[in-house]
DNA sequence: AATGAAAGGATTAAGCC
DNA sequence: GGCTTAATCCTTTCATT
């Protein structure tokens, strides 16, 4: 594997701005031929960096439902809190969801008017809700800039910029970067760790 | 204008998966001509409903700051409620903003590791500022689905559905659609005093 | 909204450094 | 390994009906 460089960065900018945008033309933006820049966009999905190309959609010009946010506390077990946040991203009616790091999710979706709590324990296991907050949204923005993020992969275990000696892995269809494979064995280690102790 | 049918939506859901998909395949997955496609595209694009072609990039790889979610409680006044928004899209740090109905922004950025009063104060007026609160994120999530979404824009004046008689228009630089002219005049007014009242 | 012709872009294969 | 060029194939666009 090889370094991102500022040429993928420059090709992930012009995408985020136009997906749709010919390769000829990143091409040229970036001084390679065509062929050269299909190879890095491919080398971006491989690695996960690009998730998918999609749409920007405007939600509130479409029917369906109040825009809320909403809080969640969970169980702390990480089995409980992936698994409500994978209901929660399968329901069809969330847009964002986001891990806080005292494990509650704090999701963006648009709901039913009347209510809320049976739409909510339809989706999500009651069992492993502690309590929940509900503010009504009158926007939702979105800013597909890449901003300050510099370049280079970051290792999951250490930190560290991912390299040459580089590995890309999918666990329980996740998909993770190491800078090397010392640190892809701890992290499958810990990995499994907490797995067992939530399990 | 003309209301937008099942196929737009069928359209939409597909370049949602894949924004990169030819107008081809799409066309045969709708029963339609190339052609088609191509102009219900552009009128999706025209009316807003697709803000843009863009990438679903997996910033969590990238380098650049903590992910950090953020409650901002911003001045009642809608002037200062829509600078600090967009003073927080143009940023670069973050993603997404979402405003509610009680003029707090709920925003997600990367920042840097220290010093996050700097940070915000350097991005957002603080006089326009009550309180704000930060939490540490672990994970951002986001699921490109329209769910439940019904067909049909929404006038955003009466909450109607937008037909042949609607008309769309750009106010302050937002696209709104409105089911009828009369809806249009009166949100004008609306947000003509709405403006005078905050400035 | 479909058709067909013309223009334009993507992808492949061969070869270079 | 990553790049380029050139040929081929596919997609999009435009004029027409």
């Amino acid at each position: 594997m090889r370094d991102l460089d500022e040429t993928d960065f420059e090709i992930l900018r012009l995408l985020l701005d136009d997906a749709r945008r010919p390769y000829s033309d990143l091409a040229e933006a970036v001084d390679l031929s065509p062929p050269a820049v299909s190879d890095r966009v491919a080398r971006l999905r491989d690695v996960g960096v690009i998730r998918r190309f999609t749409l920007d959609v405007d939600r509130t010009q479409l029917h369906g439902g109040t825009p809320v946010l909403v809080d969640l506390e969970v169980d702390r077990a990480t089995t409980a809190v992936s698994a409500v946040r994978q209901a929660l991203l399968d329901s069809g009616s969330v847009e964002h969801v986001f891990t806080t790091a005292e494990s509650h999710l704090v999701f963006q979706a648009r709901v039913p008017d009347s209510d809320f709590a049976a739409w909510l324990f339809d989706v999500v296991d009651e069992a492993a809700i502690g309590s929940y907050d509900v503010t009504l949204l009158s926007g939702v923005d979105w800013s597909p800039d890449l901003g300050g993020t510099e370049f280079g992969l970051t290792c999951v275990q250490c930190g560290n910029t991912v390299d040459t000696e580089g590995v890309s892995t999918r666990i329980d269809g996740d998909l993770y970067q190491f800078c090397c494979p010392s640190c892809e064995t701890r992290f499958r280690e810990k990995y499994a760790e907490l797995k067992e102790g939530a399990g």
